[in-house]
DNA sequence: TAGTGTGAAATCTTTCACAGCA
DNA sequence: TGCTGTGAAAGATTTCACACTA
């Protein structure tokens, strides 16, 4: 939908470079080179360069990027120059945590529903919102224009959220349930604590990375 | 350590394998395709008999792989043939709900410390175990031989915790503060919402995956 | 001088296509 | 017949190295 068509290794980046940047920025750093950068996000001034470079960005030879001017850069290129309506569909332990969580700062992202199928879940009030019947998803979604929806509910049950997430519209799903899933079209995120451990396990017989 | 050497993009593929192998012998299945694993973990099927092919593992041509003898070939690829001792420092929301995460089954993985700074946390019973202030954690993870340690404080304390984990031994850190962890050596995995957010806010607009 | 922007090389990953075998 | 195992091709990503310029 936009110009160029950015790599998706880049795009899982961009999020940091964009943190990085309101760190260095709220420190009152105007001015920051690739290798600035690349040191704070761990990886090489030279992949820095690359992955900017899809933005169409023009930094300063000898000088470096204009951190402000970048910061909007990566956040037109990531579309966060409007809001985005989010649920949570399971608020157990996990899903409480994730509806508390404070990390979105100044971000885009908006929790606009909590759900649950449990009667001794629903009418509880996390942060703001209050827990409501998973019945009435549906129709909320319709009415707030979601289009964001968290999954943190048992895995026995994470297929049929993500169906029912689908046919409301929901085009991206992010997955914290040990599943994975089938969907028509979403665009799927995993995140799995246990899947983690594993890949660490791994690597701590086989050093290396 | 091992034999050969397993391409990181087939490790991280490995436990989606292993968990898909648990619950189709759950069902019953003994003979399992390339073709079955690859449906339900949402791959195509020759990337399923590469990646097993690092594993030098025997399939039957015409029939499929003993799902039974699979499951334990992956286990031991990934070192899933002994106990890990884990510890999750910063029991907030998250922190908690981690800690009381069950999704573990019958894997390797044990919580067996939690440590937190806030005299208001210190003491208090999560699961069986009890909160304990940071201060011990080092003797603490000296004396239960703790390999890994996942870190869900707030970003800002989150690499003092990271480098201290380094000092006491801890060669594996899961990281789920937004911020980009800097460590000597230890192997790191990041886990952050709002960076999957921003992602997924991404392919919003440019629709493809 | 110091740091960007980028072709081209190197590396890693995925996919294809098919020989080979129970 | 049906499915594995795998070379080889295609594609994606990373890294190198250097021309260029404020």
């Amino acid at each position: 939908m936009n110009s160029v068509t950015i790599p998706k290794a880049t795009v899982a980046r961009l999020p940091l470079y964009l943190h990085a940047l309101e760190i260095l920025a709220a420190e009152g750093t105007c001015t920051v080179s690739s290798e600035m950068l690349a040191r704070r996000v761990n990886v090489n001034a030279a992949k820095v360069r690359k992955d900017l470079s899809f933005l169409g960005t023009h930094g300063v030879r000898g000088v470096g990027y204009d951190s402000s001017e970048l910061g909007t850069r990566i956040r037109e290129a990531l579309g966060l120059t409007r809001d985005f309506g989010v649920v949570i569909v399971g608020i157990g332990n996990l899903g409480a945590a994730l509806a508390n969580y404070d990390g979105f700062g100044e971000q885009r992202f908006h929790i606009v529903g909590l759900y649950d199928a449990d009667p001794g879940t629903i009418g509880s009030k996390v942060g703001d919102l209050v827990v409501r019947d998973v019945r009435h998803m549906p129709a909320d979604i319709a009415e707030n224009n979601v289009e964001i929806g968290i999954i943190a509910t048992p895995a026995a049950v994470a297929q049929e959220v993500a169906t029912q997430l689908e046919q409301c519209g929901v085009r991206s799903i992010l997955n914290f349930a040990q599943t994975v899933l089938q969907v028509e079209q979403a665009d799927v995120r995993r995140v799995d604590l246990s899947t983690e451990l594993q890949i660490l396990g791994y690597y701590l017989r086989h050093d290396q990375s």
